[in-house]
DNA sequence: CTCGTTTCTTGCAGCACGTGCATACATTCG
DNA sequence: CGAATGTATGCACGTGCTGCAAGAAACGAG
């Protein structure tokens, strides 16, 4: 729930300053050892509190591994909702998405090192998934409400959050095991590649 | 020789009826009480079979609830690898998930049960959303075999394989819901928005 | 500063989950 | 039939997650 540090007191500040420690121990934790070989109390002792506290601020060891994923979401949305309403919707999209990117060689190393220990564990895998649909289901809302359509009567909203969801995902997956891209050069081109509704490569037009 | 001709023996039979009955237990149960009230315990008693075996061939209660995803997910991948190879990937990709359609009132009704008691508890979503990754990943593979692209450099087949596959899950989340259309005619509608590109409605055409 | 209120931390108890292992049982095949 | 292989089950163990109650820290009013 705490989306914003803007520090209304020290219990708000000590609380998410505990939250962001168990998070960063259990993401470290997992990259160096595995998450399979990760305890909740491992993860509480590197963050410096009982077993019991870190239950209070996660559900799941999983849900810790992939905090860094569901805040990445919400600061996506945020960004997106202080967007001009008249701005097409598709260069909002891809103008908050290109702003929010980190295309540093450190980055690149974490968020490979940090993809591939999702990859080696099936519930870590599927909570970074739950995470990504959670942004992408608050992105429809802002959808609709941007293009004059309704989340709960019409596909339009979901198919563009989705697919925003997915270039974003998409070119991150490449761009953490390939050696040889940039990563705002990869969302450009998956956008550009969804705007013009992934035609088949090598294939005839069907005009002629 | 045995009677039936697709049956390897008895073993390989038995084994199959076994996880149907404990899939269809855990479904059955999780729509009845909820998700969170359904424990190893009752899923294997109401398959008759131990709770260790139920860990033979599930290893978490969530997986045994979604296992009609996945194996929904499985049928699909083969269709579609039966597909003329010169066939446009996008009319494979509709007419595959068309087929599969099952568009019938007691269908809606097992469908929006399920997904709503996916709903009701984040582990099962996760594991759902798991279980639709896994086959767009395999979806993934085939449009890239077909298309001449390749899963490890081009995001193309990604974002082909990720697009069918929310076309898909979001033609059934609303029809779930909604009372006034049809499954296949969301299907379809979906598939013509993402190949028109996903154009922004009511916005005059950037043509000029 | 003091005191009462609110909120957070912690330990404890308890149940459920998931896995390795050994044993008994079923089937397949020579 | 008898050996080899694969499956079901019980047991034990470590871990995960939650409710509860007591203690500690932060807050707000006087």
């Amino acid at each position: 729930m705490p989306r914003v540090s803007c520090e209304r007191g020290l219990r708000e500040r000590k609380k998410a300053a505990t939250r962001a420690a168990l998070a960063a121990a259990a993401s470290r934790l997992a990259i160096e050892h595995g998450a399979d070989h990760v305890t909740v109390e491992a993860i509480a002792a590197e963050a410096d509190v009982s077993p019991r506290t870190f239950h209070n601020y996660f559900s799941s060891r999983e849900e810790a591994m992939v905090a860094s994923v569901v805040d990445f979401g919400w600061n996506l949305t945020d960004r997106l909702q202080e967007r001009p309403a008249d701005e097409p919707i598709w260069d909002a999209l891809r103008d908050v998405i290109v702003g929010s990117v980190d295309a540093s060689p450190q980055a690149r190393e974490r968020i490979a090192a940090q993809f591939e220990m999702f990859a080696g564990n099936p519930a870590v895998l599927a909570s970074q998934l739950a995470a990504l649909d959670g942004m992408r289901i608050r992105f429809a809302s802002v959808v609709a409400a941007r293009t004059g359509t309704d989340a709960g009567y019409d596909m339009y909203p979901h198919l563009v959050a989705s697919a925003a969801a997915n270039a974003l995902k998409t070119a991150y997956d490449l761009w953490a095991t390939r050696r040889d891209v940039g990563l705002i050069d990869l969302v450009d081109q998956a956008f550009a590649m969804i705007r013009a509704g992934l035609p088949e490569p090598g294939r005839s037009e069907p005009c002629s």
